[in-house]
DNA sequence: GTATAATAAAGGTCAAAGAAAGTCAAACAA
DNA sequence: TTGTTTGACTTTCTTTGACCTTTATTATAC
């Protein structure tokens, strides 16, 4: 416990206590550790990233935040290893049998994966830079956390 | 957390309520929160605007006014509208007030809504070439063709 | 009395300043 | 070498203020 990073990942799971989700003001908790501001983002980054079970969202200027939320805990095998082929890219006929397998699991709704479909289709990623199979990746992976998360809400 | 423009539109809603209409004077809202009046129109610029299914009207000199509407469109000129706005770059939290009117308005489902919103935030669309407001309105794009074509194929 | 000019009372616009959070790379420590 | 810490610079959203335009009312001229 000799590094700071590891004070304020304490900190924050112990503010965090059981709730599903903490709000906090960067700048106050640089503040009170004493620490660059960025000093936060990194322990975000490191400590509360999706590997780790963990979601965040923010908002910059006056009245800025930034939200950590609990993403998981019951790491079923399969789920982690779609995760996990979703660390790589992706082809658009892949995508779509993973959404398929997640309709079928009882993951997500059929109406839910038509519009994930259009969202991750050839015509929807179209850009000049090649990043069609990465951003289908990331996509869907953001799809998944998120509807894990609040499914965990809901129990 | 909570920033003065948060407040004024959380009081224009409250005093708005379920009416179709509300009539404000800019000057004595500027003054009773205590902003410049020019605040008031920053609110009603971001809070208060098409994307969000208002629309406002005003009148300078002696006696005048602003109006708040909501904006209850014929659905044909709505949807262009949206999709028109499709058209050039959308940040997220406008593309999530998009949404949240498709809902709305019955064109989608809550739980589509929720996955769509995961499809296109900033996390699940980050990419090196700064291309996200662009790929952020394709899918959404691509998203409400795709629907409107489901809709009109089973009518 | 009517026409016009001046004044006051609104609201509008825009850009600068301020207040957050984000990024990235260099320095440092284990 | 890997993980931490820091700081300079960036981006986004909010707040403020100076200046502009429109409308209503009041004062003045004829």
């Amino acid at each position: 416990m000799s590094n700071i990073s590891d004070m304020i990942e304490a900190f924050i799971m112990d503010n965090l206590g059981d709730d599903e989700h903490l709000d906090i003001s960067r700048n106050e908790l640089a503040n009170f550790f004493n620490v660059a501001p960025s000093q936060i983002n990194y322990v975000l980054s490191t400590r509360f990233n999706y590997e780790r079970g963990f979601l965040t969202e923010s908002k910059r200027g006056g009245g800025g935040y930034i939200t950590i939320m609990r993403a998981d805990e019951d790491n079923s095998v399969w789920l982690h290893g779609i995760l996990d082929r979703l660390n790589r890219d992706v082809d658009f006929r892949t995508a779509c049998y993973i959404v398929d397998e997640l309709i079928e699991k009882k993951f997500m709704e059929d109406c839910q994966g038509d519009v994930i479909k259009s969202a991750i289709s050839p015509q929807a990623l179209s850009n000049p830079f090649k990043l069609e199979n990465r951003l289908r990746a990331q996509i869907l992976r953001r799809i998944i956390m998120k509807n894990k998360a609040k499914k965990s809400d809901s129990d």
